[in-house]
DNA sequence: ATTTAATGATTACAAGCGTAATCTAAACGC
DNA sequence: GCGTTTAGATTACGCTTGTAATCATTAAAT
């Protein structure tokens, strides 16, 4: 899997947001959260597409961006390896230790509830 | 929270199995799963009493290791601070994506549903 | 007592990261 | 047509990381 920075997800996040997408239009959207200079985040586009994590369309002078990596698949392949490398694989301690530290939500709960439930139906 | 490295946190594990630990001790545990040279060990030990993540007491001419952070507690800020960063906080969305991916064992589970259940005693 | 081996300290060094500034070429304004 | 703005390309630069090698000191072996 590719390996995506800190920063670099930031800037995957903000194009995820809605693409094909231009420059400019990640770094309005990114702007609205934090305050990173313009010469930043296209250096950021540009290690990005050298890590073929997006790649773009010329548009007249200026490139149109889009991700060539899904969120979700990203996200999945990220958190496997997060918690294989902090948890022996398993995930349930990780959510042992956010129950622990007052982190989990009513909301979290329900939907745990309803995803184990679905998961009783599809395995035995 | 003190930043630690892929591999400065794997000594940390070897150093988390016992202590307080020699060098050749971590060398040792660590050289049941991987084959990192000596002297890179020593480096990463270095390094991490640098981040007073670890201290150690003088015994003789070597030294003795013990971690200046817990495990459970290096964990849970961990989790937190990742779950943040990629799932805006809430680790249902997570354990969701472990469930499409397979990754999701019935000892997992099992060990949810007593969390849950836990949870929802302690909570409304 | 002198060589040798082991320990920690210091130094090395390229790649990646965060954070831009400068350079270059094209487009727009007038 | 010519200066000015703008987009992307190139360069910068100090810090961290991964991965050790070398140096200095002390303890052990002979």
């Amino acid at each position: 899997m590719i390996e995506i920075s800190k920063t670099e997800f930031e800037v995957m996040d903000a194009l995820w947001q809605g693409y094909p997408a231009s420059a400019s239009d990640i770094i309005e959207r990114l702007n609205q959260g934090k305050d990173w200079h313009e010469k930043t985040v296209k250096t950021l586009l540009s290690r990005l597409v050298t890590k073929q994590a997006i790649d773009y369309k010329k548009q007249q002078r200026s490139y149109l961006y889009f991700p060539l990596v899904e969120k979700n698949a990203y996200l999945a392949n990220e958190s496997t390896s997060i918690v294989s490398r902090l948890f022996a694989g398993r995930v349930a301690p990780l959510v042992a230790g956010f129950a622990n530290s007052e982190n989990l939500s009513r909301q979290d709960v329900n939907e745990l509830k309803a995803l184990i439930d679905q998961w009783e139906k599809d395995n035995g």
